[in-house]
DNA sequence: CCGCCTGTAATATACCACATTACAGGCAAA
DNA sequence: TTTGCCTGTAATGTGGTATATTACAGGCGG
């Protein structure tokens, strides 16, 4: 199992408006171009992120924008907005344990409060990192060249 | 996208064996009856939890038993055994960047570490949970009766 | 030796991620 | 205001994966 690639796309997306700043067009294609996938695909997440309030779009002959600073905005947004995890939770619980086993019928209530704990632990770990973060290291390895 | 069930389905399948302990007969139709999924799924995830040192299984008119104590059994151990996550990491990457563009050629290098610091925080968070823990949350429910 | 149980392969099904095509609607520049 | 690019989104295809199910070979204990 693994959490969708929406989530580095959504990052990748957004190093890039970052990157070309206002200075050059950005579009979904352009964007496609760089991820290495579908523009369809980046226009369905450039609208999560939309909605979430991390980057503005006007429409026509476009522009894309960034809405908070890259400091503002962190692993855990992007998480979020792509919706990488379901809210059943991170783990998927078996639907049918018998009721009428002892075990059975306390297994969920038992397991539901550590698992949420886990799935916690690793949103706040995320909430730690931001895009900032991640164009400091693109540019350090830029400067290498 | 969620953790496979499987891995609910090994604790669960612990918590059985330890709790109807060494009285009565533990099979995989047992615990099917008691997890609600198929036989062979349950004997798949024994398989899993047998390589990994966790229970002891002896064959013909059979036993199972755990291979150490509850509070030396980790859920970490459970989500490792069962392979819930794959060796490419919690992640999926996009797996196509283009190196022509400067940041298409560095976001790997640039998130990779971040990636794996968040799923580090949430196995580390695992290894403090026990299925000890799980059994003491189960009979106090069962007490409430 | 008989019967129950595990190990495992083969197959089916359903769901999900991602790709792709197509087109409607909007904004901006000319 | 018209034209052209770009976004929003629906419809469809496809491959991969989780789980179910059937079937059977092999092993151990009674």
């Amino acid at each position: 199992m693994q959490i969708s690639s929406k989530f580095t796309i959504g990052v990748h997306l957004l190093a890039v408006i970052d990157y070309l700043g206002e200075d050059e067009k950005v579009t979904s294609n352009v964007l496609a171009g760089s991820i290495g996938v579908n523009p369809v695909i980046v226009r369905n997440v450039m609208g999560n992120l939309k909605e979430a309030g991390l980057i503005s779009i006007s429409q026509g002959r476009s522009g894309i924008a960034l809405a908070k600073k890259p400091d503002q905005i962190t692993f855990y947004d992007v998480y979020k907005a792509v919706d990488s995890v379901n809210d059943d939770g991170l783990f998927h619980f078996h639907e049918n344990p018998n009721p009428e086993c002892p075990i059975g019928k306390n297994i969920h209530k038992a397991m539901d409060s550590k698992l949420d704990r886990v799935q916690k632990c690793m949103e706040d770990e995320m909430r730690q990192i931001t895009l900032a973060d991640v164009m400091t290291d693109i540019q350090s390895e830029l400067k290498k060249d």
